[in-house]
DNA sequence: TCATTTCTCTGACCATAGTCAGAGATTATC
DNA sequence: GATAATCTCTGACTATGGTCAGAGAAATGA
């Protein structure tokens, strides 16, 4: 399929579903509220957080979230009452009428998602979901912002500490004193570390570091589980890899586990090759390198 | 899966892709024109037609609608002349400046679909497409209304026409005469005739039609080429055979000829069995029958 | 030929969905 | 302990995206 057909494919979709949804949009008129005061009934129904955090989540003008919790104090759906640990901040969250409320909202929500699939045989259906589950993890994917981060930064020991999680659970790995050397190591001049965010979560992540002159290591490749198979990890990859050939290095190396064959696999498809033993690490078992042009 | 988790699929999906989409949309911003006037341009840049014509396309007030054409004109991108076959419509049609300015719009929006392709690797972009494309088939046919049709109704004659044109393309069927015997056969009180539109286009249809008491039989079954594959033909099929029950009907027939095969793999998957010849038929070569609870 | 219908248009009106500046309370920083 | 920064709020203002009733021109039907 050429680059064409791809984006008339994906035109062609847009056009046809934000008009068929946008029409079920409707239903949740006649309720009583605006839409933008649903959608925040949404969100504080399905995690109350302070002022300022509903704002991000739903990229909203602080004056105008303001006035829709003044609607829905005022209709006694939500409470906002003072941040305990910061008197500044502000909670919302729902009370007993505004639950009953949003469990109406929810049925209304499924009830619209039901319309797309009950016409279908349930066969269709059955391909529908896949479809939709699958363009929704590409898509997703597709969305992420890679951005370099200081390891040292909160997000980035977020994403860390989730891969030495998975590491200690699949082989055993020691992680102690790791963290301190990643800060030194993982950031210019010599080294870097890239965070894949998605939706204000840290789904995947991976570091360079020079070990010898021309010669750089990938550290800490981590892709978050529900997310693997859409390509973020050749995306971070590639990333370090231009990277390594702007800081002038002519190969790049790593090291891994056996155990981790769905990252092995990724490692070859990208275009690197077994190689001996180059360290003395005692949880790494295979070992890759691969030239930079 | 169970029905929740179909539904938990596509409200997750739309979740994520009309946020994302959303976000896309807003590109068309700050060109000049307020966003309904843009879709306005590109449903007269794509197709011109008379305003009655584009307020059904896009579902606008008739008002409305008047008060976008007239911003349209007055910035010179469209010209409005009456149509000289009924000079109460009004024909709506690009000017030189205003196919300039779609073609920008154009490539605005082929940029768009391409923020989403990009930044997947080969791979994810051709399973993206893949998922998308199927997700549109199924959605298009989820939201396909059946309806019951008079055979003498421009849309079923439409219809019927495309289904003529293809038997005679595939086994040389000969049409002439066939139209009005449908249209004596294929409607109430013994008869029925369903078509299914899409955006205005008929995509199926199937005819109903009573050929001794208590026996039922399967006329005029056609599906759009683009659309087989998504369960339209199978819902045409249990549309008819509810019909034929409340009549009263103990059993269906229907004749096709070998080489439609699609057709007969539908009718086999819908329970109908292959029985002896039981009319005269000439372009009939296989006949089936299915017994109605 | 006259009444009715169809079609588009204009004027008047309205709800929704915001933006922006700055006040007032609280906390962090020097 | 003073100053700066953060957080939420209110008031004033605006753009967007419509709806609705009815006028006027043209076509249709009896």
């Amino acid at each position: 399929m050429t680059a064409e057909q791809q984006t008339a494919t994906v035109r062609r979709f847009n056009r046809a579903y934000t008009q068929r949804i946008g029409a079920l949009e409707d239903s949740f008129l006649g309720m009583g509220l605006p839409l933008p005061a649903i959608r925040l009934m949404f969100e504080i129904g399905s995690r109350p957080g302070t002022v300022r955090d509903l704002r991000a989540r739903l990229g909203l003008d602080s004056g105008y979230l303001s006035r829709l919790l003044r609607r829905l104090e005022s209709d006694g759906l939500v409470t906002v009452a003072p941040d305990p640990a910061d008197r500044r901040r502000r909670v919302a969250t729902l009370t007993g009428r505004g639950r009953e409320r949003w469990n109406e909202l929810e049925a209304r929500s499924e009830e619209r998602a039901r319309t797309l699939i009950d016409p279908l045989t349930p066969r269709q259906r059955t391909r529908l979901t896949a479809a939709l589950a699958e363009a929704d993890l590409l898509v997703r994917a597709a969305t992420v912002t890679l951005a370099e981060t200081d390891p040292a930064e909160p997000e980035a020991r977020a994403a860390v500490q989730r891969y030495f999680d998975e590491m200690h659970r699949r082989f055993g790995f020691d992680s102690s004193g790791e963290d301190i050397k990643d800060a030194a190591m993982l950031c210019p001049p010599d080294g870097a570390f890239i965070v894949a965010v998605s939706d204000g979560e840290p789904v995947a992540c991976g570091g360079l570091q020079t070990i010898a002159p021309g010669i750089g290591e990938i550290k800490r490749m981590w892709v978050d589980e529900t997310w693997r198979g859409a390509g973020l990890g050749s995306r971070v990859l590639r990333d370090l890899e231009k990277r390594a050939a702007a800081l002038g290095h002519h190969t790049l190396r790593l090291d891994t586990n056996e155990t981790l064959a769905e990252a092995i696999a990724m490692y070859e498809r990208a275009g690197y090759q077994r190689v001996a033993r180059y360290n003395d690490n005692p949880f790494a078992t295979d070992f890759f390198e691969r030239p930079l042009f």
